[in-house]
DNA sequence: GTAGCATTGTGAATTGTTTCACGGAGAAAA
DNA sequence: TTTTCTCCGTGAAACAATTCACAATGCTAC
């Protein structure tokens, strides 16, 4: 299977939730449909769609089942896969609660701290070590994905703890352009750019709408 | 001023950023300083900064000072701009914690809730109104963006009673596709989204990174 | 002064993403 | 059976974003 670009994944996710949502009676479903439902074109619903290896049929459209299974297939992973988090402040705490069986395949098992004050407790159910047990824990977890709920000052050292240990991907929260090598793929959400970005557009006449993951 | 692209508008507030932490008896930075802080490309930098009127000199670069004036003048408000609230529970209160206090000009002024349990009460230090009252306090408090983080069914009716409250932008932590007429403008953050992209991509030998608002 | 250097601003090229448009295929009706 | 729909898959076109590449500029050194 080749490169699928990244909005390309995060547009399958928002077909997979439209296909959950369809009533079983349904059982067929057209592109057109699924782009309305994410506000996107037909087009780029058939064009996303072609990375399934999945074909629908032309009188009937897709078969809701198939294509959902396909997707699933396709985007979630086939055994466990475990998270970690490092910081358990303001937004950490509502990330763990708003991650907590979410998925079954996908789980916080793990959350880091720095401050003595808070490790060695549960936190939202989560069990938080001290940052410098991460890379065994990491370890004998087997944990693949980082977020970084940290302070923008101690991001990078926490990716940099996150990466030796092993850790494949990252959702970075902090305000801080983390270097990481080239094969452990990073998705930063940056809040304060994007109320900046959103008040910004806000004082102009001007139009537009990004989706963003 | 013509039509700037939202992800050059994000790219500034970084720039920003560094500008901001540069040292005061460092008068001046090339594009290259800036790109790496940022891990862009210098002929990136200097495209966007094209957007600002504002021009560097080839010798020196550019001047932190007035291109930090430059850059304010044009993201951030002249005069205090409001912001509301709608939901107060977790994202919603880690959001409203998050923002208090972080710039002066941009101040979030209201919350609304549809749970009585919740509303006429202060939270996070911010009055916390019934929806119902949401058209006549962002009218009166001159409110022009909105925060939308509560459950996804009731996305569309907030964002509705928002933009016919006469809002301009809204961030939507929601995962639902809003409407909304063209002139509003929308940033989505959906991470619900973001995990499963970084969860995908985590599986995969692949590389890749990509900067969000 | 003038040569050499590093930098800027920007037209042009490139790369990446989205949309168009059409051949082909199944279904329904005549 | 044939005609007429509507829809899918995909090559090609259009559009958007990024990067390249180079003339112009001002500094420094000699």
């Amino acid at each position: 299977m080749k490169t699928v670009p990244p909005k390309t994944v995060g547009r399958l996710t928002l077909y997979w939730r439209t296909l959950r949502d369809i009533p079983a009676d349904q059982t067929h479903v057209y592109s057109h449909v699924l782009a309305a439902k994410s506000r996107l074109t037909p087009a780029q619903v058939r064009r996303d769609l072609m990375v399934l290896g999945y074909a629908g049929t032309p009188a009937h459209g897709y078969n809701v089942q198939l294509l959902r299974k396909h997707i699933e297939a396709f985007l979630f992973p086939a055994s466990e896969q475990r998270v970690a988090i490092a910081g358990v402040g303001n937004i950490g705490r509502a990330l763990l609660k708003f991650f907590s069986g979410r998925r079954p395949t996908l789980r916080i098992v793990a959350s880091f701290e720095a401050n003595p004050e808070k490790y060695d407790r549960l936190i939202q159910g989560c069990q938080c070590y001290s940052i410098e047990k991460a890379e065994t824990v990491i370890r004998e977890m087997d944990i693949s994905v980082g977020i970084i709920a940290v302070p923008d000052k101690e991001a990078q050292f926490v990716a940099d703890v996150f990466v030796g240990a092993g850790i494949r991907g990252i959702l970075n929260f902090a305000r801080a352009p983390l270097h990481v090598p080239p094969d452990v793929y990073v998705e930063d959400i940056d809040l304060a750019m994007a109320m900046d970005k959103v008040a910004y557009f806000a004082r102009r006449q001007q139009a537009g709408s990004s989706a963003v993951g």
